[in-house]
RNA sequence: CGGGGCGUAGCGCAGCUUGGUUAGCGCGCGGCGUUUGGGACGCCGAGGUCGCCGGUUCGAAUCCGGCCGCCCCGACCA
C-alpha cells in the first residue's frame, strides 16, 4: 500500500504546504492556541539561517544581548504609534505568585520599548554611540490567524536595536542591514527578493522609513522575509534617550530597529517546493548528501554498508553534511521518497553491483536525473554539485518571479491580475492612500515595495490617472 | 469578534440521522517469516475515560443543555 500522495502544489497550495510541514518533520501544532512546536528538522533549517545572519551581524560591528521577556504594560504605551499599532496583539500577564498584579506585564510582541527605556541609562554622550546590539529571542503577538511559520502567536526571530548620533549615519544602518537580509536571502536561501520602502500605510509602528526584503512564494502570494526600519528619533523622544554631542548640546539619539524571524524557513518551503516535497538550498540543508544502501544478504549488507561508510568519511573530510540511512525497516524506494520529501539536494545510491565496480549512483532533487561516478569522483565533486544545485534553484526561483512580475498602465489590468494571484505587478502611483486603498479593497493587494529612492515614474497613476509619484510593487500576500 | 466546519487509538477517518450487548477501518507501532535498485507482503498482537461537565433514558459515541479546544474564510500581521 503507498502512502498518501502529496496534495499538488498547483491545485491546493495552503495544504500542499501543511503537509510538506508536517511530513517532513518541521513542525507542528503545539498546544495553545496559534502556537508551533518547531522539530528537529526544521529547527536546524532556522539554526542555519541564524548561522548565516549572526555571523554577518558580527562582520558589521554588532554585539548579542538579551532583555527581558515581560516589562510594564506601561512602558509600551510610552510611544503614541508604537502602542497603537501593537496594543491589539498584546498578551498580557495579569497574574503572578496567586495574586493579581499591581501593575500588569506585557509579554514581548517586539523590544523597541524595553530596549529604548533601558538605552537611557546606557548613552550620555556621543562617545557612547553608535550602539549596535542584536537579540535573538522569542516573541508573542495574538494574530487572529495562524499558520505554521508563516504567523504563529510566538515566534522565534533576531532583532536589532542601533542607536546612532546622526540621522544619516542611522538611515545608512537601516540600509546596511537591508542589504545584509537581501543577501543572506539570496546567496544562502536561493531565494530572490525585492527590497525598497513601505508606503506609510504599512510601515512598522512608530518608524519613519520600513525596508522590506519581498520574496515571491510559488503560489504568487509575496511574503515578506525580513524589515529594517528606520525609526528616526521617535523612541529616543518617547523614553528620553538624549545625549550630548560634540557641540556640548543635548540631543536625542537616531534609531533603528531590523528583523528576521523563523517565517523565513516557511518562505523557503514556499519558495522551492515541488510536488515531491521539499527542495532545500545545500548551503543551509541539514543533510546535504543522503546514502542511500541497497542489498539483499547480510554478506551484502556488510559490504555496501562498508562501502557508504567510506564514503561518509570522504565527504566528510570536504565538509560535507552526510547522512546514511541504513535503517533496515524501510526498503530502498520508501527511502527515495522520504529523503526527495525532506528536500535533500543530493542522493547516492549503493548496491552490490556499485561495490564490486567501485562506484556510486548520484541523483539530484532538481532534475532526479541518474548518473554513476566512482567513489573518488564523488568525494572529489560533491561540493561543485552542491554548488550548482545552489545556483539552480536561485536561478529557477529567479525566473519564476521573472515571469511573474508584470508591468501595467492601466487599473483594469492591474486589478484582474492581483485579482488572478500572479504575481508582482509594478504600476505608476500617485502617493495617494486612497488609491492604495482602492487596490486593496478590489484586489486584497497592497503595495509590497516602493523604490529605495524615488523617482518620477513618466506616467500617470494607475489608479487614479494624476499624476504619477513613483513606481509601486503590488501583490497579494501573506 | 463575525461566518462555516470539526473534536472517536500516535495520525487520518467511519459509526451519530433512526440510542441497544465485547466501538470499527486504514496508516503507523510490537513479534515472527518472506522481501529489499522507486513508497513490500503474510500471519499474530498491543493500543480507546468516544473533548469536558451536566441532563433525558432500563440503556448514550449517538438525543438535549452548557463549556472548552482546534481548523477554514474575513478584519489584524514578521
Amino acid at each position: 500500500m503507498a502512502t498518501d500522495q502529496l496534495p499538488k502544489q498547483s491545485e491546493n497550495f495552503p495544504a500542499w504546504y501543511l503537509e510538506v510541514v508536517k511530513r517532513a518533520g518541521m513542525a507542528e501544532h503545539g498546544l495553545a492556541r496559534g502556537s508551533q512546536i518547531i522539530k528537529p528538522y526544521g529547527f536546524a533549517l532556522w539554526e542555519a539561517v541564524q548561522q548565516a545572519l549572526d555571523l554577518r551581524f558580527k562582520a558589521t560591528g554588532h554585539e548579542n544581548v538579551y532583555f527581558p521577556l515581560l516589562f510594564p504594560e506601561k512602558v509600551l504605551a510610552q510611544e503614541a504609534d508604537h502602542v497603537e499599532g501593537f496594543a491589539p496583539q498584546v498578551a498580557v500577564v495579569t497574574r503572578g505568585g496567586g495574586e493579581e498584579l499591581q501593575e500588569p506585564l506585557v509579554i514581548r510582541p517586539t523590544s523597541e520599548a524595553i530596549i529604548w527605556s533601558t538605552y537611557k541609562n546606557w548613552i550620555q554622550s556621543y562617545r557612547d554611540l553608535p550602539l549596535l546590539l542584536n537579540q535573538w529571542c522569542n516573541v508573542v503577538r495574538w494574530e487572529m490567524r495562524t499558520r505554521l511559520f508563516l504567523r504563529t502567536s510566538e515566534f522565534l526571530w533576531q532583532e536589532g536595536h542601533t542607536a546612532h548620533a546622526t540621522r544619516d549615519e542611522a538611515f545608512e544602518e537601516a540600509l546596511r542591514m537591508l542589504e545584509v537580509y537581501r543577501e543572506v536571502a539570496e546567496d544562502e536561501l536561493a531565494m530572490p527578493v525585492l527590497t525598497g520602502r513601505k508606503s506609510a500605510s504599512e510601515r512598522f509602528p512608530g518608524a519613519l522609513e520600513t525596508f522590506p526584503i519581498e520574496a515571491l512564494m510559488r503560489d504568487g502570494k509575496a511574503l515578506q522575509a525580513g524589515t529594517s526600519h528606520f525609526l528616526g528619533q521617535n523612541f529616543a523622544r518617547a523614553y528620553d534617550v538624549q545625549f550630548l554631542n560634540t557641540q556640548g548640546e543635548q540631543e536625542f539619539a537616531w534609531a533603528t530597529s531590523w528583523g528576521v524571524s523563523a517565517r523565513i524557513v516557511g518562505g523557503v518551503v514556499m519558495t522551492h517546493g515541488d510536488d515531491r516535497g521539499l527542495r532545500l538550498p545545500p548551503r543551509v540543508a541539514p543533510v546535504q548528501l543522503v546514502v542511500v544502501p541497497i542489498y539483499r544478504s547480510d554478506d551484502e549488507r556488510a559490504q555496501v554498508l562498508e562501502s557508504a561508510g567510506r564514503v561518509r568519511a570522504g565527504l566528510e573530510q570536504a565538509s560535507i553534511r552526510v547522512k546514511v540511512d541504513d535503517r533496515d525497516q524501510h526498503r530502498p524506494g520508501f527511502k527515495f521518497a522520504e529523503w526527495e520529501l525532506k528536500g535533500v539536494p543530493l542522493r547516492v545510491e549503493i548496491g552490490p553491483r556499485d561495490v564490486a565496480a567501485g562506484q556510486v549512483v548520484v541523483v539530484d532533487r532538481l532534475t532526479g536525473d541518474k548518473s554513476t561516478l566512482s567513489t573518488d569522483d564523488l568525494i572529489a565533486r560533491a561540493g561543485d554539485l552542491l554548488d550548482g544545485l545552489q545556483r539552480a534553484l536561485f536561478t529557477d526561483a529567479s525566473a519564476f518571479r521573472d515571469a511573474n512580475t508584470h508591468e501595467t498602465n492601466t487599473f483594469a489590468e492591474l486589478r484582474d491580475g492581483l485579482a488572478e494571484l500572479s504575481g508582482f505587478w509594478i504600476g505608476a502611483w500617485c502617493g495617494d492612500a486612497e488609491c492604495e486603498q482602492k487596490v486593496s479593497d478590489e484586489t486584497k493587494a497592497t503595495i509590497r515595495v516602493l523604490p529605495l529612492v524615488q523617482e518620477d515614474p513618466g506616467a500617470p497613476c494607475v489608479v487614479c490617472g494624476k499624476p504619477g509619484l513613483e513606481r509601486a510593487t503590488w501583490a497579494q500576500s501573506y
